[in-house]
DNA sequence: CGAGTTTGACCCGCGC
DNA sequence: GCGCGGGTCAAACTCG
């Protein structure tokens, strides 16, 4: 993937460096460059046109190398955050299977005690065990979560939550109506248990369990069994929404999770059950399509968001605004 | 007043 | 058979 700002870019930058390091495309290089150096050389021409050769052409030259000398710097700024943002998702995924892995070895090990004689085992199952998920490419991340389950038991899946510590309750919104039937404290985990049942349909089987993470207490661990015999709370808004023609309150796209598909869940929900990051789209096969434009357009913003924090970035841009406004100015 | 939550009691499977 | 632990029930309680 490639991230840009949109400006009138160092050969040094980002975008520059992938056009360059890519060899899937061996054309962007030139292309790129060809580009640059058009946009350089068009830009000195007419505003050496404006200035008429003056002092004030080879000023505004200058300026326009300190332009893109910070371009190149805001760019790199980019890079970084990009290359951090990548090692925290790898971070999580690792996380993430490791919890998964030790409680389902565990359970193996104690069924495998338990047969002592052996029987025919799933060899499926260990091939399934040495699977690596800690890769950082969405298209592993999307295999991961739509590998079969190992269990054996399509009807149950996990669900890891990130939810604020301090936060006491052990809710996980997820498009459905539960009601609490109890709730107990676990010999191998100090916070408790909530145990629920699905209530937005009468006769609906499934139940969920839900309880803290023992390795992190931000995330909650929530255990689905069953399957829902009739639709979520968001498809049945969106199907209407649909019959509507698209009108109405805002209701999140795709927020399903299948219960038969085991779906990492990684702080996407608001507290308004809004989703946050198109990686849930990745859970739905009908938005795959959308995909790259969805995490494309929420990387901008989460870039952009980071950035607006920075101050010295906000130093930079401010002081690019009022050169520029100067800039008008003298002009 | 009804729906949802809390919480102690109870049930049941498993290991010893 | 007994004890332990996870899961469920149901009465009391809370909240809108």
């Amino acid at each position: 993937m490639d991230i840009f700002l949109d400006l009138n870019m160092d050969p040094s930058s980002s975008y520059a460096n992938s056009a360059m390091d890519d060899p899937l495309h061996p054309s962007k290089k030139d292309k790129f460059e060809e580009e640059m150096y058009w946009d350089k050389e068009h830009l000195s021409l007419s505003l050496a046109n404006k200035a008429h050769g003056s002092d004030s052409s080879r000023r505004l030259e200058e300026e326009l190398d300190r332009k893109m000398v910070e371009n190149g710097k805001l760019s790199q700024m980019l890079r970084i955050m990009y290359e951090k943002y990548i090692n925290l998702q790898k971070q999580v995924m690792c996380l993430v299977s490791h919890q998964k892995q030790s409680s389902e070895m565990e359970a193996l090990i104690s069924s495998r005690k338990r047969k002592a004689e052996g029987g025919e085992e799933e060899e499926e199952e260990e091939e399934e065990e040495e699977e690596g998920i800690c890769s950082t490419r969405d298209e592993d991340f999307n295999r991961w979560l739509k590998r079969p389950r190992l269990n054996g038991n399509p009807k149950v899946s996990k669900v890891f939550v990130h939810k604020d510590a301090s936060d006491p309750s052990l809710v996980v919104k997820d498009g459905y109506q539960w009601r609490k039937y109890g709730q107990k404290v676990t010999r191998d985990n100090p916070s408790p248990r909530a145990y629920f049942k699905c209530s937005s349909a009468p006769n609906c089987p499934v139940k969920k369990k839900v309880q803290r993470s023992l390795e992190d207490p931000a995330i909650l661990v929530a255990t689905y069994e069953g399957e829902h015999n009739h639709a979520s709370h968001f498809q049945t808004e969106l199907s209407l929404r649909s019959i509507n023609g698209g009108k109405g309150s805002a209701v999140p796209v795709l927020a399903t999770i299948k219960p038969s598909c085991a779906t990492v869940t990684l702080d996407l929900i608001h507290e308004d059950g809004l989703f946050k990051s198109p990686k849930d789209y990745a859970s739905s096969e009908s938005a795959v399509s959308t995909e790259a434009a969805v995490w494309q357009e929420f990387l901008v913003q989460q870039m952009a968001s980071s950035l607006k924090k920075d101050p010295e970035f906000a130093g930079i841009v401010a002081g690019a605004i009022s050169d520029k406004v100067l800039g008008n100015q003298t002009n």
